[in-house]
RNA sequence: AGGCGGUUGGCUCAGUGGUAGAGCACUUCCUUGACACGGAAGAGGUCAUUGGUUCAAAUCCAAUACCGCCUACCA
C-alpha cells in the first residue's frame, strides 16, 4: 500500500520485465513459496514434471509444457491446495554417452580406451558441470517448483527404486532372457529403441534375384533391398493361396553363394500382389522374417555382425566385409552367375539411429526383454473404467489400441552409463551359463553359489527408470514416505503425444503393479481391486493432458538440422517470461499442433505492457485512504455494477476452461474482459469520477475503491499464467498477505451478474459509438465539442441514457447531450442522426452539410439494413419455421426484425430530411 | 498402409444448430493528463468441394481433395 507518489512515479511508461522477474523469483525462492509438506490439512495437488534430458536445454515443447504445468500448479496452490510440482531430469542414457565421448575424441580417445569406471565418472563430471542448466532455465520461466525435491533418475534412492522393480519382476519371471530381433545401431555398438529410430526415405534399388529349385526344375524369383542378406537366407516364403507356388510348397531350393538348401514355405506374411508374391525370409535381419521364422522353425543365420561387418556364417568370401560392401560383392556374384533378373530403382523406407544417423540394422540378439502382457491388462483396465481421463479424449482410443496389442519391451541397452543390470553370471559345469539378481557382489556370490561371477555389462533401458518416475519421485520404496502417502496418485502428467506409449503408458503399467494400498473407499476412483481383494493398485496421475507440438511458422517441426528452431530463452529475455507463457498459453488448447511466429510473443508482450500502463493510472488515482474494499452495493454507479458483472463472467469462464485445460479459452477470456472491458470501458467511464477538482468526494472514493478492487482481482485472476508481472502490481495495490502466489482465486459470486447494468452500460456504449461514427463517416475532425440530442425509445432507454448523459458527452466529445422527445429541426442547426436499438442520437454538425454526403452515407446504411430485413422476413414468411423451431428463437427472430424495421422507419424519415429542395 | 487432426477475411486462429468473430496486417483520422507496445472509425469472408439430415448447417452425417501428425510396414 504505497502513496500516490511514490507509485506513480518511478514506474516507466513501457514494462520492463528483466529485473522484475529475476527480483520476484529470487523472493519467491527465498520465502519457500513454492515448498509444499505433507499433511497439513490442505487438499494435495502434485504433478512430476517430465524429466527432460540431463544433456537438454529449454526449447519450445518444454517451454509450452512447463507453462501448462506451472499455471495449474499456482492455479491449485492459490485455491487452496497443498500444490507440490517436483522437477527433475532423466540420464538420458545414449545421449548423455554421446555427448561424453564426443567430448572424449577430442581428446583422441575412445570409451574403450579410458575404460568403463574411468568413463562413467567422466559422465558424472559432466552432468555436475552442465546438468542444472535446464534448472534455470526454468526458473527465469517462473516456474514454481519445489527445488528441495529435485530428482535425477541416478541418484541413490531412485537407483534403489528401479533396482527393487528389477527385482520383483525379475523374480515373478516377468523379465527374461531373449533372443530377438533388435534396433541395432552399429555406431554406438547397442540396440536403441523404436523411438531412437527415425525412418528416410532414401533412393535405392529393389534387385530381383533368381532363387533355383535345388533339382534343377526352374527358380523363383525374389526381390530385395538389401542383398547381402541373401547369406542369411532361411526360406522362400508364398501366399498359402497362391496358386503360382501351391504345387511347388515344402520343395527345396539352392541358395545362391552358399552351399545350402532352403525350404519354399506358406505363409500369409507373403503378399501375392508384391512383386512376385514371394520373399525371401532372413530370420536373423528382419523383424517380420524373425517372426515368420519362429512360426516355421527356422534356423537364423547371423550373417552381419554387431560392427556392421559380415560375420564367419557369411562364408570365406564375404567374412569381415561391411555390409555395403558386401551389398555389392553379391549383387555382382549373382549377375555372373546370371541370376539377376533386373534391378529397379526404388524409394526405400530406411531406418535411421536418431543420434548417430547411422542406418539401423535389425539384428538377431540375445537381450533382456519383458513380458508386457499381464502388466498391461490392468492398465487398460482402469483407463476403461475413467479412473484416468486423457485430454483431448482421443488420445483414450490410441492408448487402448497399441495396450491392446502390446509387444515384449526390450529393456537392455549395450551402453556404460545407466543403470547396470542387476544380474550377475556364473558358469555352470558343462559350460553353460546361469544367472541371479544380486545387489553386489556378495548378494551374488551368495545367490549363485560362486566365488567366480560377474555382473551382466548391459545397462537398462532409460525409458525402464523414468516409467517409475510419479512413485520413485515421491519416495518410493521406502517403507514410510509421507509424501507417498500424502501426494501420491499425482493429478497431472502433460506431455508430448509422441511419448504416450513409451513413457505414459509404461507409467501407467509400473504404477499400477507397485503402489498398493489397503482398501479404503475414499480412494475407490484412485486404482483397482487387486487380484487377492485385499489391496488396491493404485493409480500413478489422474488425469493426462497431451499438448500440441510447437512447430515453426511455415508449419514445419523445430530441428537443430533446419535451424529452425525458437529459442524460448531469448524469447524471455527479449519479450519476458510472462509474455512467453501467456503467448504460448493463447496457443495451447486441444488442438494438435501449434505454428509459432514471433508475432504472438509480441501480441502477448503488449498486453503486458497494456496491464502495466492502465495499473500505472489506477495507482496514479488511488490515494492512502483506498482500501481496495468493495463499496456498499447501493453506492455502485451503472458503470460499476457493469464492470463486476462481466467480471464476474469472466472469473466463471476462466475456472471452467482450467479445469479442463483449455489454456486459450481462459487467456482469451482474460485478454478480452481486461483489454475491452475494463481498459476500453470501465476505466474511460471512471475518469470523471476521479478528477478532484470536479468530482464528489465520496462518488471519487467509490471510483477509487473499485478500481483497486476490481484490478486486485483482474491480476489474481491472470497470476497463474503471468506469474510476475501480476505480482509486482499486486503488491502495490492494496491487498491482504504476503504475496499473489498464495492469495486465493478468484471465485464467481452469482449476485453480482447483473444483466439490467449489461444493457444500459449496453445502450451506453452503442449511442457513443452511434457518435463517433456519425462525426467518422463525415469526415468531420475529433477536436471540436458539438451540441447533441437523443430520442429514446422506450423508458428504459430514457432512463439509461439520463442518467448517463454526462458519461457519454464525455466519451463522444460533445458539449452538451441533451433528452429530447422528437428528432430536432432544421430551426435549430444542421442536424444528422442514426438509429440504434432502444434510441435516435442526433448531432449537430454546424452550418454546412454536404446534403449528397449524407445522403449517400443513409442510402449505404438503408441498404444493408434491407438486406437484414429481407433475411429475417423471409426466414418468419417460412411457416415450418414459425410452427417448429423454438418458440424462443421465434420471439428473437420478431423482435430482431421489429428493431431492424425500426431503425429503417426513422432512417426513411432522416432521408427526406436531405431530399434535397 | 492404418489411425488421428486440420482446411473460416492477406496472416495466425476462436467459433458444435438460429444476424460470421478476434489479434496482426491494411485504409482514414488522433501525440485528448495510463498506455503510439496507444486511441477512434472503417474496409475485407458464397466458412475446401460435393451430397445428405434439419424449419434452419461454418457447426451434425457421408464421400472427395489438399495439408499435417502419430503408429506400423511394403520384401
Amino acid at each position: 500500500m504505497a502513496e500516490e507518489e511514490n507509485t506513480s512515479e518511478g514506474r516507466s511508461k513501457g514494462y520492463e520485465p528483466a529485473a522484475i522477474e529475476r527480483k520476484w523469483y529470487e523472493k519467491w525462492k527465498a520465502d519457500g513459496v513454492f515448498k509444499a509438506k505433507a499433511g497439513t490439512g490442505k487438499p494435495p495437488y502434485c504433478i512430476t514434471i517430465p524429466p527432460p534430458n540431463v544433456t537438454g536445454s529449454l526449447h519450445m515443447g518444454h517451454a509450452l509444457n512447463n507453462s501448462i504445468l506451472d499455471s495449474m500448479t499456482r492455479w491449485h496452490r492459490m485455491r487452496g491446495f497443498e500444490a507440490l510440482c517436483i522437477p527433475g531430469t532423466d540420464h538420458a542414457g545414449i545421449a548423455t554417452q554421446n555427448v561424453v565421448e564426443r567430448d572424449l575424441a577430442k581428446e583422441g580417445l575412445t570409451r574403450q580406451e579410458v575404460g568403463r569406471e574411468a568413463f562413467i565418472e567422466r559422465c558424472w563430471k559432466w552432468r555436475e558441470q552442465y546438468g542444472n542448466r535446464i534448472y534455470f532455465q526454468f526458473e527465469s520461466l517462473g516456474c514454481s517448483y519445489d527445488w528441495d525435491r529435485v530428482r535425477f533418475t541416478m541418484d541413490q534412492s531412485y537407483v534403489d527404486a528401479i533396482i527393487e522393480e528389477f527385482r520383483s519382476w525379475y523374480e515373478r519371471g516377468l523379465i527374461y532372457r531373449g533372443t530377438r530381433v533388435v534396433n541395432w545401431d552399429v555406431k554406438f555398438q547397442s540396440a536403441v529403441s523404436d523411438i531412437e529410430v527415425v525412418t528416410e526415405e532414401r533412393k535405392g534399388k529393389l534387385y530381383h534375384f533368381r532363387y533355383p529349385f535345388a533339382d534343377g526344375s526352374g527358380y523363383i524369383t525374389i526381390a530385395t533391398t538389401r542383398p547381402e542378406t541373401l547369406l542369411g537366407d532361411a526360406a522362400v516364403a508364398a501366399n498359402p493361396n497362391d496358386e503360382r507356388y501351391q504345387p511347388h510348397f515344402g520343395k527345396l531350393l539352392a541358395l545362391p553363394l552358399t552351399d545350402r538348401q532352403i525350404p519354399l514355405i506358406a505363409d500369409d506374411y507373403a503378399k501375392p500382389e508384391f512383386g512376385s508374391g514371394a520373399v525371401k525370409v532372413t530370420p536373423a535381419h528382419d523383424l517380420n522374417d524373425f517372426e515368420c521364422g519362429v512360426r516355421h522353425g527356422l534356423p537364423q543365420h547371423v550373417v552381419i555382425g554387431k560392427n556392421g561387418a559380415m560375420t564367419e556364417l557369411a562364408g570365406p568370401e564375404f567374412v569381415g566385409l561391411d555390409r555395403f560392401v558386401a551389398r555389392t560383392k553379391v549383387v555382382e556374384l549373382m549377375e555372373a552367375l546370371g541370376l539377376l533378373e533386373k534391378v529397379e530403382d526404388y524409394k526405400i523406407q530406411t531406418p535411421l539411429s536418431d543420434r548417430s544417423k547411422e542406418v539401423i540394422e535389425p539384428l538377431l540378439s540375445e537381450q533382456w526383454f519383458v513380458d508386457m502382457k499381464p502388466l498391461a491388462e490392468p492398465a487398460i483396465q482402469v483407463v476403461k473404467e475413467g479412473k484416468i481421463r486423457f485430454i483431448p479424449d482421443r488420445y483414450t482410443d490410441i492408448y487402448l489400441q497399441w495396450m491392446e496389442n502390446i509387444r515384449p519391451w526390450c529393456i537392455s541397452r549395450q551402453l556404460w552409463w545407466g543403470h547396470r543390470i542387476p544380474v550377475w553370471w556364473a558358469k555352470n559345469p558343462d559350460g553353460t551359463l546361469r544367472h541371479a539378481f544380486a545387489r553386489n557382489r556378495d548378494e551374488a556370490i551368495a545367490a549363485l553359489g560362486a566365488e567366480d561371477c560377474w555382473q551382466d555389462e548391459d545397462v537398462l533401458d532409460t525409458w525402464f527408470s523414468s516409467a517409475l518416475w510419479p512413485h520413485a519421485c515421491l519416495g518410493w520404496p521406502s517403507e514410510s514416505s509421507d509424501d507417498l502417502d500424502f501426494f501420491y496418485p499425482t493429478d497431472l502428467l502433460s506431455t508430448a503425444q509422441e511419448i504416450l506409449y513409451l513413457w505414459v503408458a509404461r507409467m501407467i503399467m509400473t504404477g499400477l503393479d507397485f503402489v498398493k494400498r489397503p482398501i479404503s473407499n475414499s480412494e475407490e476412483a484412485q486404482g483397482l481391486l487387486d487380484a487377492d481383494g485385499e489391496q488396491r493398485s493404485i493409480i500413478p496421475f489422474k488425469d493426462v493432458y497431451i499438448h500440441a507440438t510447437v512447430l515453426d511458422e511455415k508449419g514445419r517441426r523445430m530441428s537443430k538440422s533446419l535451424g529452425n528452431g525458437i529459442d524460448p530463452i531469448d524469447l524471455i529475455e527479449r519479450y519476458g517470461a510472462d509474455a512467453t507463457r501467456f503467448s504460448l498459453m493463447q496457443q495451447a488448447g486441444k488442438n494438435q499442433d501449434i505454428k509459432y511466429s514471433e508475432q504472438r510473443t509480441d501480441i502477448a508482450g503488449n498486453f503486458c505492457n497494456k496491464l502495466w500502463n492502465a495499473s500505472r493510472f489506477v495507482l496514479m488515482h488511488l490515494d492512502v485512504a483506498t482500501t481496495g474494499q468493495l463499496p456498499d452495493r447501493p453506492q455502485l454507479s451503472l458503470a460499476d455494477r457493469w464492470i463486476l458483472s462481466r467480471l464476474t463472467a469472466t472469473i466463471e469462464a476462466v475456472n471452467a476452461s482450467l479445469a479442463q485445460y483449455d489454456m486459450d479459452d481462459a487467456t482469451r477470456a482474460l485478454y478480452q474482459f481486461f483489454w475491452n472491458d475494463f481498459c476500453d470501458w470501465y476505466v474511460e467511464l471512471a475518469k470523471p469520477r476521479l478528477r478532484a477538482e470536479e468530482a464528489d468526494p465520496a462518488e471519487r472514493s467509490v471510483a477509487q475503491n473499485m478500481l483497486a478492487y476490481v484490478l486486485e482481482v483482474t491480476l489474481r485472476l491472470l497470476h497463474p499464467i503471468i506469474p510476475f508481472i501480476t505480482e509486482e502490481i499486486w503488491q502495490s495495490l492494496p491487498h491482504s498477505g504476503e504475496t499473489i502466489c498464495t492469495a486465493p482465486y478468484p471465485e464467481a459470486i452469482a449476485e453480482w451478474k447483473d444483466a439490467d447494468a449489461e444493457a444500459a452500460i449496453g445502450i451506453t456504449i452503442d449511442a457513443t459509438r452511434a457518435f463517433r461514427n456519425l462525426r467518422s463517416e463525415l469526415g468531420i475532425s475529433p477536436a471540436p465539442k458539438l451540441q447533441a440530442a437523443v430520442v429514446a425509445g422506450s423508458g428504459e432507454a430514457l432512463s439509461t441514457l439520463t442518467s448517463n448523459r454526462d458519461l457519454i458527452a464525455g466519451l463522444a466529445r460533445l458539449s452538451s447531450l441533451t433528452i429530447v422527445d422528437s428528432a430536432p429541426d432544421a430551426t435549430s442547426g444542421v442536424w444528422i442522426g442514426s438509429p440504434i436499438s432502444g434510441a435516435e442520437v442526433f448531432l449537430e454538425i454546424g452550418e454546412t452539410v454536404d446534403l449528397k454526403k449524407e445522403r449517400d452515407r443513409i442510402d449505404k446504411e438503408l441498404a444493408s439494413i434491407a438486406k437484414e430485413i429481407e433475411r429475417s422476413e423471409g426466414k418468419l414468411a417460412n411457416p415450418n419455421f414459425v410452427e417448429r423451431a423454438n418458440p424462443e428463437v421465434v420471439e428473437k427472430e420478431r423482435s430482431v426484425l421489429a428493431d431492424w424495421q425500426e431503425k429503417q422507419a426513422k432512417l426513411t424519415e432522416r432521408r427526406k430530411v436531405f431530399s434535397g429542395s
